[in-house]
DNA sequence: AAGTGGTCTAGACCACGAC
DNA sequence: TCGTGGTCTAGACCACTTA
């Protein structure tokens, strides 16, 4: 059960791990079938094969039918994010969360959203924005655009007691979506409201979230200067 | 073989997860255990068992021995990003990438790099910096510290022809590492490399990595204005 | 045609941890 | 204590893809 017993999943994956490392199998060498190595590690081809799987999930290793598995020439990085709810985000760093609702209307938005998210570009959506403070100090600027037909009663939501944020994910489940992450100098409204410099770097995440081809929401986070955001590898 | 299948693991993954998003099975909630539900399924529990394995990895589900399966009341979204060597970010825009070395010196370096390794201040370490191009333009400017020590050879390396980013990857095998994301203001010395205006907004990354505690690693990736780092939910 | 990984099964034992 | 998930097994069939 520990990670040198090859007989179980996490063993023979550290011992699989070693010899990657160690380049005793260099990168792009075939590495031998599960069955072989089953018997070598004296174990089922189900515990190698689940070894093998995970890193190959992890890009370390290219596995294909018949042509075998090789140790991956350029082994990607591989990072996980975890994305909170923006006043768990806050309250993790131990400030007090509070949100002021901005805008909130139903109007026809510009181009670049319709066209991206591929709706019909006279389309009315609700268009809502909000600013999240942390101890009183502005934290980010929350512009977001919702689909109003796929939301059905999202008209009818105080948002100035729930962030929009927290709503949709309550409320709206999604199959799938892009993220963007950039930087961007801000503008004066954005200066203004996150209470920084003119032309002060901020960090940008840009989301649009699916649920099975029908588009929900379009959403720019703008945080204050100085925001870092961390993960491990 | 297909997604709606319940005997296959893929099947009965999907199959929960419609119950997760249409609140059939509400946040908090507890679920049917393993056995209950292989037998709904008419599958082996070991089917049931994946299916359930990725869905808490991924963050919906909570399970604990004895206590059960619940579904996780604030579900992060996980973002998974690639992070390529430089010279294949830039190849995948087909784009034409080289790089010119700017500096190589064997020297201390300032107490905030070697504080967060964990390193002796009086140590020396390898101070490297190059400006990456894509097409003649400058992409990224790349400044990098490397422990001497546990890198046998490192300073005979010649990096103006490998990049210090793609030799470490070949080289180099990492356990763990911290990566941040940030945004910053460019500096006269940076706009100056990368041809931006002073003051741009530069996306910023940080990392750190460790070898089983031995520090590798201190990088920092500044990208020229415009970068966006795109992904998939 | 044949080798390889992908997956499912039925059963088993065990570790954890709530009770 | 004992229910639950974690894991391993031995065997099987199949899908894919290269030779």
């Amino acid at each position: 059960m520990t990670d040198t017993d090859t007989n179980s999943w996490r063993g023979v994956q550290s011992e699989l791990l070693r010899r990657i490392n160690e380049k005793e199998w260099p990168a792009g060498s075939l590495v031998p079938n599960e069955v072989d190595l089953a018997e070598e590690f004296g174990c089922a081809r189900t515990t190698v094969n689940r070894a093998m799987r995970e890193l190959a999930d992890a890009g370390l290793l290219v596995r294909r039918r018949k042509a075998g598995t090789r140790v991956a020439t350029h082994p990607a990085s591989r990072v996980v994010l975890d994305i909170p709810i923006i006043r768990l985000e806050v309250e993790q760093r131990n400030a007090e969360w509070r949100q002021s609702l901005i805008e909130k209307t139903a109007c026809v938005p510009p181009v670049r959203i319709t066209s991206r998210l591929g709706l019909d570009p006279d389309a009315q959506m609700l268009h809502v924005r909000s600013l999240h403070f942390a101890d009183n100090h502005p934290f980010l600027h929350e512009d977001r655009w919702m689909n109003i037909a796929a939301l059905p009663g999202v008209e009818r939501v105080d948002f100035s007691a729930v962030s929009s944020n927290e709503w949709l994910i309550e409320n709206a489940p999604y199959t799938t979506g892009d993220i963007a992450f950039s930087a961007m100098n801000a503008d004066a409204a954005l200066a203004d409201l996150l209470e920084a410099p003119l032309g002060a770097a901020i960090f940008v995440v840009d989301r649009i979230t699916w649920d099975k081809d029908i588009p929900i929401t379009s959403v720019r986070l703008s945080y204050a200067p100085g925001y870092r955001m961390n993960t491990k590898i």
